[in-house]
DNA sequence: CTCGTCCAATACCGATTTGGTATCACCCTT
DNA sequence: AAGGGTGATACCAAATCGGTATTGGACGAG
C-alpha cells in the first residue's frame, strides 16, 4: 500500500468514476483501474461496487476512505512541519 | 514522500547508520543513502548530520521521525481494520 | 606518520514498476 | 438496434528502484 495508491483511491472516491478521478489525476484511466485493482488485492478485499455508471463504495472502502483521508493529511502536516523547520535559504525562496 | 521513505527513514533513525539500517531492511547501502537524499531534497532540509561513524538526526529529523511513525502506524491500522472486514474466504485463509 | 577499517556518497547498469495507447465487453439510453 | 457511457485487459515505452563497483573522508592501531 503506497501513499499514492491511497490518493488515488480517495479521488476515485470522490469522482465516482474511475474515468473522471484518472482525469484530475492527470493519468489515464487504465493505470489507475489497475492501481486500485491491485489496492484491492494487497487488502484483501474489494473497496467499489462497480456499475455501469461509475463505482460507489462498499463498507470497507468507506472505511478505508476515512483512514486515507487521515493518512494523508498526517502525511501533509509532517511535510509541512518539517519543511518549517528547515533552516533559512534551504531550498525553495 | 511515500511510505517507503518513510520505512526507510525510520530505520536509520533507528540504527543510526545506513548500513546498518540497509542490511535491516534487506537492501543495500547505495540506494538507502539515494532514497534518504530524495527525501531530505523533497523536503527542502537535512535530517541527518553525517559523521565518519554514522548518522545523527538532525532537529529537523527528530520532528519528522515522529510523525514518521504515526503515518506509519495509521497506515498498519487501516490495513488491519479493513482486511479485518473483508467478506469471508475472499483470499487469505 | 601510515596503514587498515569503518563510514557515507557517486557512477553505472540491470530489473522492476509505472504510465500510455489501443481495444474489448458491458449496460443503459434513445 | 445503435450510440455513448462505463470499467477491464493486452501490449509497449518510460521512469523508478535496487545492486555492484568504486571513491573519498575520518578515526584508531601500530
Amino acid at each position: 500500500m503506497s501513499l499514492t495508491q491511497l490518493e488515488y483511491f480517495v479521488a476515485i472516491a470522490e469522482v465516482g468514476t474511475v474515468r473522471g478521478a484518472a482525469a484530475r489525476l492527470h493519468i489515464s484511466q487504465p493505470p489507475l483501474t489497475r492501481h486500485l485493482k491491485a489496492l484491492e488485492d494487497e487488502l484483501g478485499t474489494p473497496l467499489f461496487h462497480r456499475t455501469t455508471k461509475g463505482v460507489t463504495l462498499l463498507p470497507q472502502g468507506e472505511v478505508l476512505l476515512d483512514h486515507a483521508r487521515e493518512i494523508l493529511a498526517a502525511v501533509r502536516r509532517a511535510a509541512a512541519v518539517v519543511s518549517a523547520s528547515a533552516p533559512p535559504g534551504d531550498h525553495s525562496e
